[in-house]
DNA sequence: AAAAATTTAGAACAAATGTTTGCAATCCTT
DNA sequence: AAGGATTGCAAACATTTGTTCTAAATTTTT
């Protein structure tokens, strides 16, 4: 049996290399890093952790190893929830954003800036850019971003979710404000994280 | 002069390309992808968005073209923050976190792990992972990682800082606690931004 | 419309890099 | 300690892929 931690050691340089450079390295960039002293070792090696399921790589092309298990998700910012101000009009996404799997993933990812005050106990601030998971459901005591019609206002925001009495709950977790009750919402998705950054 | 349009699809099929592949294409996926006829002219298009500044590449290498604009940093997770505990022993790194430029950017980034409440009226919680800049001064107002010792109790925090009198202040933004008054500090960093993701 | 400049093509070339092979070294089992 | 299995090495080999060159096509300028 091979030794694991020189798999690792290879998988983790691997992993490194292609952060910093943007590209994967060659079999002998592996073999320069980790002193090895013919590509054929590094060469096997790879192969292994391909076998393993550890990592992809395509038979014959130059620099083609990839990460199994990519350690980033690219996710759409695709605009601002406000309260009034539709959102997800396709086509207005400002570009991707890469997050860490480690902290966000799943499928149906997007980001939204949040714009106000309605959920600021909740630790959401204006301005965050929150982190969503597309879902037509949510449950009770979820964050969600819905869409209402209350016949006096509508729009998208982000608010705690619940249900009560056949009725649809939007909550704010500002005291300053009043929960919606609504008899119908369209729940966009649930918020699964943020991302802020201070000035 | 050369069509605009053209050089932004060819950099945006890099761009699509690497992020689906973990790896950049060859100049010949380029040719098959943009239906251009001569591999000399994908490599003419590489060259020029090279000397545009638009993307890197080493000449000569495989495979070797990418983004110039790495809209990714690598952000060690080197522990957590608790009032009282040590941090920052250089080898417990937690592994690393890429994030998008867009929102974290600078040198000397690295995450701590949030634990307690202190700041929760910052709207930083317990769990929180904040993005920090290593930085030995602060300013007033600042959110910062510093290590104090009072006599009482040491330890590194997070706190927002102020400088009064001579005194250094480090104030919990909860209004349960008090503040740290204080004749030293070391400041570790300034926190630019944080991480969240719900349960 | 002619001339000049630019862009694209086609093909050949050269270098980087993956792959294979045979053997030496090491490790493990008996 | 002997024998087999595993691992590592060195060198050659094969293929991918970047690069160069020349000429044709196209666009721009005069």
């Amino acid at each position: 049996m091979l030794d694991k931690r020189k798999l690792d050691a290879v998988l983790s340089f691997i992993n490194r290399y292609t952060d910093e450079n943007g590209f994967p390295p060659t079999v002998r960039d592996i073999c320069a890093e980790l002193q090895i002293k013919s590509t054929a070792t590094a060469y096997d090696y790879v192969n292994r952790l391909k076998e393993m399921g550890r990592l992809q790589k395509t038979a014959g092309k130059k620099r083609a190893v990839a990460l199994a298990n990519s350690n980033t998700v690219r996710v759409p910012l695709i605009g601002t929830v406000t309260a009034g101000a539709p959102i997800l009009a396709s086509e207005n996404y400002e570009g991707f954003y890469t997050l860490p799997t480690a902290e966000f993933s799943g499928d149906g990812l997007f980001l939204l800036t949040v714009k106000g005050d309605s959920m600021i106990e909740a630790g959401i601030f204006d301005g965050d850019k929150i982190v969503v998971r597309k879902q037509e459901t949510a449950e009770n005591g979820d964050i969600v971003v819905a869409m209402f019609d209350d016949g006096v206002s509508e729009g998208a925001t982000v608010k705690r979710f619940f249900v009560r009495d056949g009725k649809y709950i939007l909550h704010p977790e500002n005291s300053a404000l009043h929960d919606y009750i609504l008899d119908s919402v369209t729940i966009l998705g649930k918020v699964i994280g943020l991302l802020r950054s201070f000035r």
